[in-house]
DNA sequence: GATAAAAATGCCACTCAGTGGCATTTGCGT
DNA sequence: ACGCAAATGCCACTGAGTGGCATTTTTATC
């Protein structure tokens, strides 16, 4: 579902197929061994890759590790494309998620659980998953054509913070079916949130 | 009135000193030629201080680049222990953050503009910078007394992105006088922003 | 099916941030 | 003046990331 045209070229397979294996490879192993202790070294030698290839394929140690989360937000903006909604663009923004949420696997989840196991453990890998929210955000806004200006970027950035933090009342258990519910009470308790009183 | 007591020691005055004067070159220097494109040694040297030694004072080289950000934290963490404020806590929030601006004085000013323009050129700043929005956001939350919940998180985590957002539109000028009226106004369109519709 | 162009990979050496160990200096108290 | 503790400096190291260039692999053409 993820790759709706295989592409037929032999050259263009390899390519993908030595990417999955970059990623998975980082998820294992970072999983067992936590992402600051395992050297980058170690992933290329398990996948059998050169530093230099390595490179070529993802951006920084941090953005390899970060695969799952990337492959949620790529999905979030297809189903985004697919179809032009209407309404409060809070409950667009639930939907478009929840919808994308539906259409990842079983090993998504998986790897999704560690992956924000990870993060919680390692600043650096916080960090870079807050500045690939960031980037999602402008790309998000782009896509709904939304004027610069104070309102929407408030409302983007509001409907980030309520996912992450669905996701980190999620990540106790890390409950494979219970996201969605999360994500649902997180945005529902915006309001009452934005006035709370001393 | 950042340094209500200034320490007898000698001992201690020169660690100020050197911490300080770390801060003032770093803001100079990455100012003119650029965050990514001045390393360390550059700094070390301009300071005539060792490289292990810049490393006991401050962690890496984006924390000393942030030093104005963290001092203002600093000083809204002050206004807010000084007194029990009550009504909605994102009034609470603007008015200290607010009271906070206000006590910094004409350097400051200049200093976290340099900081903030460096910020948006240097993914590597802006990393850490979101770190430590994220590490203040657990400390207020403490100094409130939020019990953890959905709720409370939401509030700060909003509160934090509208001064974000309020710094962003105040970015192309950095008029001095100008900040404030970009918080009040971000934090008045909080409401609007969370209601957009499609 | 041989071959040349193009793309992908590997190897080597380099920069730069950050750390640990240990000797040396510097300020402090007596 | 002296001894102690703290601060600093120096050196060598790890680990991430990059640039250059030779080598292999895929593709396209004849």
């Amino acid at each position: 579902m993820t790759h709706p045209a295989p592409p037929a070229s032999l050259r263009e397979r390899k390519k993908i197929r030595t990417r999955q294996a970059l990623a998975e490879a980082a998820v294992a192993l970072f999983g067992e061994r936590g992402f600051d202790a395992t050297p980058l070294d170690e992933l290329l030698a398990a996948v059998e890759v050169s530093r230099r290839t390595f490179f070529r394929y993802y951006r920084s140690k941090e953005d390899v590790a970060l695969t799952a989360v990337k492959e949620l937000w790529s999905v979030f903006l297809e189903v985004l494309d697919e179809e032009q909604r209407s309404g409060p663009l809070r409950d667009v923004f639930r939907d478009v998620l929840l919808a994308a949420l539906a259409r990842m696997d079983e090993d998504w989840h998986r790897r999704f659980a560690t992956t924000i196991r990870l993060a919680a453990e390692s600043p650096a890998l916080e960090g870079h998953s807050l500045l690939h929210c960031a980037e999602m955000q402008a790309e998000i806004r782009r896509r709904l054509d939304l004027q610069d200006g104070l309102e929407p970027r408030l409302l983007v950035e509001f409907c980030v913070v309520a996912w992450r933090s669905a996701v980190d009342e999620w990540l106790p258990t890390c409950a494979p079916g219970e996201l969605p519910g999360h994500v649902r009470r997180a945005f529902a308790a915006m309001d009452s949130g934005l006035h709370l009183e001393a």
